[in-house]
DNA sequence: TGGACTCTAGACCGACTGGTCTATAGAGTT
DNA sequence: AACTCTATAGACCAGTCGGTCTAGAGTCCA
């Protein structure tokens, strides 16, 4: 039932795998022998390289995630001239992933962050870091824009609101509808706050 | 460990402990005989009550959750006459809720959204049908307030995806600025579509 | 050749999972 | 009083949960 690549190593593959969980069925809705069948690793390896077991490859997978979304984004921010473009683009990626992969697979960090409950601080902690360095991101290409301080605040948490919202609508709807409206309202309102280019 | 109102009727204690459940940590992250435990029930009577077991009792709950949430919306567009205030009251609920609860109790649709598979299809039904008259709700009203109805279903939708994304930032960040900063973005967007009054 | 160390491997464990089953309490009807 | 039907109650079950533990494979250095 391996499903991952083969040629990562163990720790990744296990990461991998628990990113696709989080994706599909979230934390508690995969078991451990699932997700080391689907890692293609028995069960003494998660414990080698995860001491904390489950719950702390949890927590290093939200971080690959994250890291890999602001990577994601520092790039298409750089590529593009506007943010609304850039925004543009990233929710594009979002849907083509959706799409490719029959609606199951949405976002890591949200599943995770709805089933979190307070004791769980590692995984809290790392969600609310990495949710706060992405708006971060969209903050400053706004600024850089001619947006002001205030108003760059609120964009850019709208728009991870919006892009975490329209997954999970566009996941149950089983269309990508609710994202290409909530991309299209999204897009045509950052484009009213920035200057035309840059 | 009973907390729910024990003068509700088996059948509702069930459903309100499955939906506090849903709020706090996910369907699959609470077992039966904890949830058994808060609704104050024998295992017997949910086996009476839903023959479909846990998976029927959840359809039920997002049923109840989706009525609630319908019922509370028409309340306030009824209220209000800008559907910018009828928003800006939703939101303000929605604050209070998560507030009251220190953080753990958020949307009950939106976890098992994410937690549901394709499989699960009486889940996702439930859900798409929901969310699909929730934003039929707010794009009739806007449409009722001068929008144009590619605009309104646009608006519609990004005012549902953005209010599940803020309700879940706000969760992990533990704190309300991720609802208040998307609350005034998208009230003042509205506003900005919208006549005056009517 | 023989440690020393990292990593892989899976048998095994108690606790708990969702679910079934039988017993019975109580209300309504005759 | 006897019968019926709905609802409550919890013992019980096989399967799975996350986690521990011991054994061995592979690699590097002496």
């Amino acid at each position: 039932m391996s499903t991952a690549d083969a040629n990562l190593p163990t720790r990744d593959r296990l990461i991998a795998a628990m990113l696709d969980a989080l994706r599909r069925r979230g934390y508690y809705g995969i078991g451990l022998n699932e997700l080391l069948a689907s890692a293609g690793a028995p069960k003494g390896v998660l414990y080698h390289h995860f001491p904390g077991g489950k719950a702390e490859l949890a927590v290093a997978a939200v971080q690959v995630a994250i890291d890999g979304m602001l990577a994601g984004l520092d790039k298409l921010l750089a590529r593009h001239a506007n943010p609304a473009d850039a925004l543009e683009a990233w929710m594009g990626g979002a849907q083509k992933l959706l799409l490719a992969s029959e609606f199951e697979r949405g976002c890591p960090l949200a599943t995770i962050a709805l089933e979190s409950a307070r004791e769980d601080a590692a995984i809290r902690e790392a969600l609310a870091a990495g949710f706060a360095a992405i708006r971060e991101r969209l903050s400053a290409a706004m600024l850089r824009h001619g947006v002001s301080d205030a108003i760059a605040n609120q964009l850019a948490t709208l728009v991870v609101s919006a892009y975490e919202g329209a997954l999970l609508q566009a996941r149950v709807a089983g269309r990508l509808d609710p994202m290409h409206e909530t991309s299209a309202a999204l897009v045509s309102l950052i484009r009213a706050h920035t200057r035309p280019s840059s």
